[in-house]
RNA sequence: GGUGAGGUGCCUGAGAGGCCGAAAGGACCAGUUUGCUAAACUGGCGUACGGGUAACUGUACCGAGGGUUCGAAUCCCUCCCUCACCGCCA
């Protein structure tokens, strides 16, 4: 959610910046910002009575500790008609309040003025590719093939289990997973991160701080009877951490990571495209969260994206970092980046991380601030990526590693999973 | 699931209709002093939204929402949550 004062004080950049993800912010702003006039307004009648009110009060106290009844009596009466003047006003006041609240959360964060102009995934920004493309032997197979051969992942098993998009990892591809989580994990706890186990369910108050909730209520996992959700990334949990905090400046950057299933209702997602891996209801990820000082959130956000160049160029897998367009973002994001590692045997990019910063449209929420230099509680900036999702990783893995003799292991794993080869 | 207790500022914790934005202690910040892996003393120290160039000032907030009252942290109602014990249990 953006902040009142920035668009009271700095409406013709919002709406600028807000252009560039081809969002037509001017009559909205302008409406929040007579609805802001109205709300002072108001909140100056209101204050203004209840001061009165106040100070009746005091009086009718003092006078009737004196013995003065009859005086205080006369007062009394008096209160009563300012009484109904304060509920008006504050009804007022409260319509008021939620309409531009209303408004508010429809205006997606404004994207840093670096992020180039599109509207479609094509014109994302390709800025930086790694590594080489392979060339696969004849007879390579798609991901699903190779899991189905070497009997690794059960995609029919877990439909018999609960339904499609929740897989079953069997015997060395559970290893490997294993083996990527606890990889992902060391590497992060050495970049500085703390390791965070957090519950994989959230009340709604965390669901709505990260902005989950009201909007996009459809895509969790809702357990109704306790009214807790399935989180569809630890960014949820470990973001609300920091709700209603005021960490000190000094601590600043803080960094956190964690492990955690992840789960997507994707409603509407199911079709071709979304064989095998690609796209599944339950998967495993590593995220890594970090809280910034608003100056030096974009250089946490080129550390994060050099810490995540680092683990696919471990995993010797092809990569290339999208920046994304306007038109690509989430709603939240003022600068994404993307990375997509490519799929020899797919012959596509696959997305297997997203690392974004927030800037304060997150923090507003969330009520996370540190207390600046004089001393006033300062919004703080909120970023995030994924170090890694696992199952795309996988996927490309599987493809692009594929031999005639089987699925040769990036050496960086080879300790933590004690296998070279997977045939 | 049963029974009981309780939710107050960064933390501990008092307050039981007006003198309460809230005692006291701790933590924290500034200063003084003695000195040295620290102590003592003095002062400061909540958040949000308004008004004012500013000093300052108004209003709201003691889990949330209603109600009673001239006046509510304090009384009443509803809801939420936490803790303890018992039951069940990885």
């Amino acid at each position: 959610m953006l902040q009142l004062n920035y668009i009271r004080e700095k409406k013709d950049e919002a709406i600028a910046r807000l252009a560039i993800k081809n969002f037509d912010a001017r009559p909205v702003l302008e409406q929040v910002l007579e609805l802001d006039n109205d709300r002072r307004k108001t909140q100056n009648e209101l204050d203004a009575i209840l001061n009165e009110a106040n100070t009746l009060a005091k009086q009718v106290g003092e006078l009737y500790k004196s013995g003065k009844k009859a005086e205080g009596d006369e007062l009394k009466n008096k209160s009563a008609s300012l009484k109904e003047n304060s509920k008006k006003l504050e009804e007022k006041l409260a319509v008021i309040e939620e309409q531009q609240h209303k408004l508010l959360v429809t205006v997606p964060n404004t994207p840093n003025m670096q992020v180039p102009k599109g509207k479609t995934p094509e014109e994302n920004e390709n800025v930086y590719q790694e590594g080489e493309i392979p060339k696969l032997y004849d007879g390579a197979k798609p991901h699903w093939e190779l899991a189905s051969q070497y009997d690794l992942i059960d995609f029919e098993l877990g439909v018999k289990l609960t339904g499609a998009g929740f897989p079953v990892y069997k015997g060395k591809m559970a290893r490997l997973q294993r083996a990527l989580i606890n990889y992902f994990l060391d590497k992060a706890t050495a970049a500085g991160y703390l390791e965070i186990q957090p519950p994989i369910m959230v009340n709604e108050a965390s669901g709505y701080a990260t902005g989950q909730l009201p909007d996009k209520e459809g895509q969790m996992y809702h357990s109704t009877i306790d009214n807790l959700y399935l989180i569809p990334t630890a960014e949820v949990p470990i973001t609300n951490i920091y709700r209603d905090v005021i960490v000190k400046a000094d601590q600043l950057p803080i960094k956190n990571c964690g492990y955690t299933p992840c789960f997507r209702r994707e409603a509407g997602s199911y079709g071709a495209h979304v064989r095998g891996l690609n796209r599944l209801h339950q998967f495993d990820k590593v995220e890594i969260v970090q809280i910034a000082h608003p100056d030096k959130s974009y250089e946490a956000l080129e550390e994060m994206r050099n810490y995540v160049a680092g683990l696919l160029r471990e995993l010797e897998l092809p990569f290339r970092i999208l920046k994304l367009c306007g038109g690509d973002m989430s709603f939240a994001s003022a600068l994404t980046y993307d990375f997509e590692t490519y799929s020899a045997a797919q012959q596509k990019w696959l997305e297997v991380s997203s690392v974004s910063n927030f800037e304060t449209f997150q923090s507003n929420r969330l009520k996370l601030r540190f207390k600046g230099a004089d001393g006033k509680a300062v919004l703080a900036h909120t970023l995030n990526g994924s170090a890694l999702a696992l199952p795309r990783i996988v996927a490309t893995m599987l493809e692009n590693n594929q031999t005639a003799e089987g699925i040769r292991v990036p050496k960086v794993l080879v300790p933590y999973c004690g296998l070279e080869i997977i045939n």
